[in-house]
DNA sequence: TTGTAAATAACAAAAATTATGGTATTTTAG
DNA sequence: CTAAAATACCATAATTTTTGTTATTTACAA
């Protein structure tokens, strides 16, 4: 076992049981119990959990403060899992759309493996980790920057994909209710939507989190994308749901 | 000596003597040729130079020029003094064009201080740079990603400059010769042209070492520009003889 | 083509880095 | 003050990175 996935597990130990002793985690890892003290202090720098004499407990003055890093962080773990697997759909040589977003940031890496790749994104954080890769060629549609998005947006962005005609799109949306996709801002929507127009096959990424949230914006139909890729932390009977109303979901861990 | 200082050491080897043989580097550090090979590899991936058969070199003249990566570590200083000129030409609130290249990148600060600007570029760095300062807003020129410039090309640039109009442009060109300018790259050109096109107001920024280059394609002959902006490590003669032509020339350390 | 040198690939050894556990010392809570 | 816990330090173990050798493929010139 990797220290990473030990730290991870440390984690997740103390969600569930709220604390616990240095001795009990130097058991459980069969680890010396310097070891799980040097693994304390990594996880407290990271501001994940709170030393106390004896052992550690994720609970801090607020309660809040640890518990939201550690919900982001976990989220972060999903998405990327949900990244790896939405990938899976591309083939070398394809040329690829992608929206903005943090789960498509976290395509980056998966984009690389599948390289030759053509890369079609108003991401600014995708072409910046990009940038120079070989292999992957990277049209950045252009636009107004959002600050809020970390993208480009706007009339250019929209004219640009209309010349465009791509394989694949791997969009994110940031609410789904029912069978239908929503998104909270009206210039995001306009542009994720050219997206689909301008692509053969299209794939929606979406944590579980996503589901049942409001959102303004329709974005889409569910039906319309080829495949919806989530993770198993999904209510089982809701992604059944989806299956009985034609909808193909997707599961990150399977395989 | 570690592998990146040794990396390192070719870089600099390489921009004394423009070239070296595999047989030549690995006796020099004291390696195997596979090393080298390895270390070329690496550097030729950071764009940091070209493998050729039985060596490496730093392609710095003639057709091809060096990478954005190795220029950037020349004559910074000359170019920073060049830009800070360059960028008093705007005033706030007005809408500037800049291109890409190294000495376009460092107009970053004094685009800032004169804001609210509104910046349209096709450079990453400078994209990069500014992003997420307020009161810059920034519209991006999407297009081809060029690891070579570091910046976006091709129609879908040109495009969207034709549909643009703005106060001014800050250009760069990486060759004088007589009274025009030449870039090496066709690609590079064309968005030049465009942005000269699209603007009411172009200004040149050029170091010394842009005089008396050579290059293939023109860029546009001096007399379009209402300013040339150097500094002073030109040459005077060279400076009143485009003076004699009706070319307005600006000295970076003047004033 | 054909021969030669160079480039690449695959593998094993070596070096460097990182992780771990033990011990000695210091700190802390009661 | 005392005992357990925490820390500092060092030696060893495990892992990763770097390197060199060998074998194979590729590229160039005659």
């Amino acid at each position: 076992m990797k220290p990473e996935t030990r730290r991870h597990e440390i984690i997740e130990m103390l969600v569930d049981q709220r604390k616990a002793t240095l001795e009990e985690l130097a058991q459980r890892f069969a680890v010396s119990k310097m070891t799980i003290h040097r693994d304390l202090d990594e996880l407290e720098a990271e501001g994940l959990l709170r030393k106390i004499r004896g052992g550690a407990t994720i609970e801090s003055s607020g309660r809040f403060e640890s518990d939201f890093r550690f919900r982001e962080r976990m989220a972060a773990d999903e998405k990327r899992d949900i990244a790896r697997r939405a990938a899976q759909f591309l083939e070398p040589g394809a040329s690829v759309m992608v929206d903005d977003g943090s789960t498509s940031q976290m395509l980056a890496p998966f984009l690389i493996e599948k390289r030759p790749l053509t890369v079609i994104t108003n991401n600014l954080a995708l072409i910046s980790e990009l940038a120079g890769t070989a292999g992957i060629d990277i049209l950045s549609l252009g636009g107004f920057y959002s600050k809020k998005f970390n993208g480009f947006f706007g009339i250019l962005t929209e004219e640009a994909l209309k010349g465009l005609r791509a394989d694949y799109v791997l969009l994110s949306s940031s609410s789904i209710i029912g069978n239908k996709a929503f998104h909270q801002d009206q210039e995001v929507v306009e542009v994720k939507r050219a997206m689909i127009a301008s692509s053969s096959k299209c794939y929606l990424m979406a944590d579980h989190q996503k589901f049942n949230r409001t959102a303004l914006h329709l974005l889409a139909g569910l039906e319309v994308f080829d495949g919806v890729v989530t993770s198993n932390a999904l209510d089982p009977a809701k992604a059944e749901a989806l299956r009985q109303d034609g909808i193909s979901i997707y599961f990150a861990e399977e395989e």
